[in-house]
DNA sequence: TGTACATCAGTGAACGCGCGTTCACTGATGTAC
DNA sequence: TGTACATCAGTGAACGCGCGTTCACTGATGTAC
């Protein structure tokens, strides 16, 4: 065995890592596996001891976001005794949205930098992306009363929330509606996971 | 004058039509200029005639989508009075959701197909998306009484269930949440559009 | 303990291809006479 | 009425460039003896 055997998937997570962030600024065809490679501070030609294509990457970058994201940091940072599932939904909804998270593209979600590349994309990152939505699903969902019928809808409409919300705003080039959707979607969202009754047609 | 005077402004408005139906199936950068142009039946080197650069046809394209829709559409062949504004809205939610849409990518609107696209195009590009955006908060805002003193955050939550569902809907794999998404999204709006109370934080 | 070796992560040149844009040209059209 | 002409929408070859992927090679490392 020539090198440590943590070298190679250390030298991995590095590249998917550097992947993930160019994938957010640039999206996927505009950014080059030679660029992947310089950020991760390696050359192009080792790309394919690590990964069958660039399309496989793109489903790796973007399923590496549930392990590693803003949100998980908070977590791991956070003092004090853990926190209820209500108490972290409200957390996590208003991380999602805040001004912060806009400004900062490097951090977005998936869902957020990524929809319409990853539309298009093959069944593997499609898959990762659908990953990624059932597991801010299961967030959410938690955050309900176990005999709540109702809270597999709540937490779809909160996510459909912040999604939109965020979507919207960060393409938008009208200042106030960039503030505005995100503040409307902000508001619903805390207001269905208080426990709202929330009347709805069939 | 060698043409018709009108016979360039076809021509063009071919284009856009081309363009808009070409980057709502491939994104911006995924179709050539020579694929749009073979679609509006000509060939790569006239395209320069009509329009300064790709992105400026992009612009062009996103911002078609207000006057040539599928809402507009069906408001045209629709007979007997003219619906009220509230009929408007909740059609149009009815029709931004639904299955068909949903199954015809030629015809979602760009906030839909295209938001990562333009996310990370230029000013003109985002400009369009925005007057889309404006368009649609503007027919939901009409559905509330003048004296509505929330009818524009309500619109604006209403656009953000539509956008979100339908961009989540239409990435994922899972048929469920495919459906269920967008379930969601529709009760909360129409819910929202019939006048249901709604208590929020401030 | 020291040395030759086998391994394989990483290198960088090359291949084949397609793109946005430019440009000299063509030819259908309406007009001047 | 008929013909020569000026216009300019449309053509298609060419330019310069960058990409995903392949491949023969390098050299740092742990191991065998």
């Amino acid at each position: 065995v020539p090198y440590p055997p943590e070298h190679k998937a250390k030298t991995r997570a590095r590249i998917i890592e550097a992947a993930r962030v160019m994938f957010n600024r640039h999206g996927f065809e505009q950014v080059s596996i030679d660029e992947i490679m310089k950020h991760a501070g390696l050359t192009r030609g080792g790309f394919y001891h690590h990964f069958p294509s660039k399309e496989a990457l793109y489903a790796e970058a973007v399923r590496s976001f549930t392990s590693c994201n803003p949100f998980s940091r908070k977590l791991a940072a956070h003092e004090g005794p853990p926190p209820s599932p209500r108490a972290l939904a409200r957390m996590l909804v208003e991380l999602y949205l805040s001004d912060d998270i806009l400004g900062d593209v490097d951090q977005h979600c998936p869902l957020i930098a990524l929809p319409s590349d990853v539309a298009r994309a093959g069944l593997k990152p499609r898959n990762a992306y659908t990953k990624v939505v059932q597991n801010m699903l299961h967030v959410f969902a938690r955050a309900f009363p176990t005999d709540d019928a109702r809270a597999e809808q709540k937490a779809q409409l909160i996510v459909n929330l912040c999604v939109g919300g965020m979507v919207i705003a960060r393409t938008v080039t009208e200042p106030a509606l960039r503030t505005e959707m995100r503040a409307a979607a902000r508001a619903q969202a805390l207001s269905i996971l208080a426990g709202n009754t929330q009347r709805t047609r069939r």
